[in-house]
DNA sequence: CATATACTGTACATCGTGTCCAGTAATTCG
DNA sequence: CGAATTACTGGACACGATGTACAGTATATG
């Protein structure tokens, strides 16, 4: 059954409404309403079914490797996989649908901004990150970007943003007396 | 009729369809569609409506201080009015309707873009600014963290915001060789 | 006075949502 | 083996919102 799911989310099944998942699932509509209450329930399980591997960070020399590396992941999720569709559409939904809202928060933006807390305060031990940042503010301002662009299509999702990002905000996170690195980023 | 369409874009008129906007501004359901393609369109127009003032810069003394405030107001703007949830509603049409989206990038989101790209190579041309900078990835990294907020809600849009937003980006933004500033900015 | 323009209000077709219900198939349990 | 549980079917229906059509009314303009 969330095979189903699953293979509904990854053929990028937006617009199709309850009926339209049915018939592809081939399944009676009454039976998806009788294990989701939403067709964006259904696409959102199917989505995180379906992006299990891409929540953990690739291993990487610096923390601001860790951080570009993680950012270009998700760039390409979100622009050459079904998932970034998916992903607008939820999110429209969670206007309207405070539950779609929560759930994904809970279930796709969390675990991801915890990954890169994770790889901030790593990062701070190891004397690259700058100490006593808001690190809400700092999943925020990387990640930001990429969502703003998926949803409005002002700018491309190009290759180089999530390097570019980095270029943007590093020097304001990296650890002041990491000259090396800040000179480096700077030009 | 623009004052109605204003009018209705400050109660916070989301979600009432074309019906209910046609119901408070005291005309025929058919007079909107005479004049307006949806009712996300009416919306639009009463938002930008009461908007105008809002785009241009107030001078200040350092280009982080005009960034900063530009950001402040931004924040206080979709927080305290309805242009907020206005903002969120509209975003979610952009998704099924292009026009829309279009629309909200040209009318919204370019205009205020364009001003902090000024502000940014106005700050070059004082060297406050660090030259070479893609200044549409700055422009996303300053702005995105606040629609990004004001779309999820996973983190609360406060007043510290801007500030803390300029605090991570602005040694990445700011001219090298003012050390003063980044200084200053680092703690 | 005649005409163009704007507005009204109802009716109607359409679509997606979500619920209800009677009937069927398969599985589990006594 | 028979009975009860569980899952699925598919059709009907109520609901709400969208968008269009149309005949009629008010108002201003020439």
């Amino acid at each position: 059954m969330l095979d189903a799911a699953a293979e509904l989310a990854l053929e990028g099944a937006w617009g199709t409404g309850v009926d339209g998942i049915a018939a592809r699932a081939g399944v009676s509509r009454t039976t998806v309403y009788k294990w989701w209450p939403s067709s964006a329930a259904v696409l959102l399980e199917g989505l995180l079914e379906r992006t299990r591997g891409t929540i953990e960070s690739t291993p990487s020399a610096t923390t601001r490797e860790a951080l570009a590396g993680y950012l270009t992941a998700l760039v390409i999720v979100v622009r050459d996989s079904p998932a970034g569709a998916l992903l607008r559409g939820l999110t429209a939904a969670s206007v309207a649908d405070p539950v779609v809202g929560r759930a994904l928060i809970v279930d796709w933006l969390a675990p991801r901004r915890g990954a890169v807390v994770r790889l901030l305060i790593e990062g701070v031990r190891r004397g690259e990150v700058r100490p006593g940042l808001d690190y809400e503010v700092v999943a925020d301002v990387l990640f930001a970007p990429i969502y703003y662009r998926l949803m409005y299509e002002h700018q491309p999702l190009t290759d180089r943003l999530a390097e570019q990002i980095m270029t943007v905000s590093w020097p304001g996170i990296a650890a002041v007396d990491a000259t090396t690195e800040s000179t480096r980023i700077t030009k």
